[in-house]
DNA sequence: GAAAAGCAAGAGCGGTGCTCTCGTTTGTGA
DNA sequence: TCACAAACGAGAGCACCGCTCTTGCTTTTC
């Protein structure tokens, strides 16, 4: 019942996206254009307006996708890993969003990079931009179970902070094991971010490197005992 | 000796920048329009290409003076302090650039955001980007030269990545020291993008307390011997 | 004073996001 | 079955963009 039409709709609606990706791909976000979105389908500009509301609708729609692949990549990353071996873990999910922010350069900036002006990510999108994130806190969870205690000063602030999170996360997570948590988070997104907009150049020119450095060192912070 | 002509063009000409600093800062990068910036100045938008030949060269003049105010920043921060307490000389231009940013983050994404597609940055803004950076290898090798010793493996590729790296500043840092400064670096860089660009939504809403707990987690890295 | 160089203006090209209207197609309820 | 409403595609149009070319004017230089 009532098949044709919205099969044919969702179908031209995954096309734009797909086509919409490539894009992205290809030249970055900001070379997004609906209209030669529509120009390789046989459209009418006007057309593609049917499906989509506005260039930032299509934009927020790449988002989500491009979050769940991340969240995939990371899921499927600590999936692969003996559960209680978490510095294993660690590096291997943090391998594993590097791996996916170079293999996608476009998609990172897109999810990473300048915020769009005037763009505020709807609430759609925190859910699949939670997901590698909770990976991490999943990961950090597993090593306070373990005994592992984090004797860090934490401000009062982001103690704060903190525990609200904690609260809204419902996870048995203590402040200093998530003021660690997230510095490593800080570090391993800082490291990408520097590598992949190029501001390593004549600096640290070997892909990865300096990030790899980045994970030993948060790898012995949180690991506690599993050496090198 | 033609002074008349070459003078208004100056002023022009600054005035072009004035003008698109303050487009960028109220509306972020990628909203820099020359034909917004002739109307404001009562020009024909063919005009302006008299002084700059295309928005790109508008946008590389705009990234040195951004660069060149993040590297006045962090040079006066430094100078701020105790040469000898390298420990508060890291804290205040870690600050220094954090607070920079905030005050300017239209100028901090357009540095450290996302890369406009296709554009690569001239030579001439390699000196102005690495002002902040030499701030910081300044602060690490005063470290160092107060016999601070690092023990942190460094992984093969980036140690000679490291050592062409010293070569071509001329300065006497290790290795290993280099390693541990720029994972303090990528960190802190880190922890800025991801307040700004909006990553800690709900996460950590105190401004700066993230960031904070990174400078000083490394503060302790750094330091060795100065404690909290 | 004449030639050369720098400059402003206007028209124009091809592109963008987005809106409005108009005629057609499709699904639905009487 | 048939009329009606909703969904749809196409086209024209608006205001904007970066950029180019030509035309005429002003300043500098020889």
């Amino acid at each position: 019942m009532a098949g044709i039409r919205e099969r044919v709709r969702a179908e031209l609606t995954s096309e734009i996206v797909r086509l919409a990706r490539a894009q992205v791909a290809a030249d970055g976000p900001g070379a997004l254009s609906l209209r030669a979105i529509a120009r390789d389908m046989g459209m009418a500009s006007s057309a593609i307006y049917r499906y989509f509301p506005s260039r930032d609708h299509l934009l927020t729609q790449l988002l989500i996708d491009s979050y769940d692949r991340l969240g995939d990549a990371a899921e499927a990353a600590d999936a692969g890993c003996d559960r209680a071996d978490t510095t294993a873990r660690w590096r291997a999910v943090a391998q594993a969003i590097r791996t996916w922010a170079v293999t996608n350069p476009s998609e990172y900036a897109l999810l990473f990079g300048t915020p769009v002006p005037g763009y505020m990510a709807p609430e759609d999108t925190i859910g699949p931009a939670s997901r590698y994130t909770l990976v991490l806190i999943g990961i950090l969870a597993d090593v306070e179970a373990s005994g592992r205690r984090f004797s860090v000063p934490v401000a009062a602030p982001l103690a704060a902070d903190l525990a609200a999170l904690q609260a809204f996360l419902g996870v048995a997570v203590s402040n200093e094991a998530l003021a660690v948590g997230m510095g490593a988070w800080a570090a391993v997104m800082g490291a990408i971010t520097l590598e992949l907009f190029g501001h390593l150049h004549n600096v640290v020119d070997t892909p990865g490197a300096l990030f790899d450095a980045v994970v030993e060192h948060h790898a012995v912070m949180l690991g506690g005992t599993a050496g090198t």
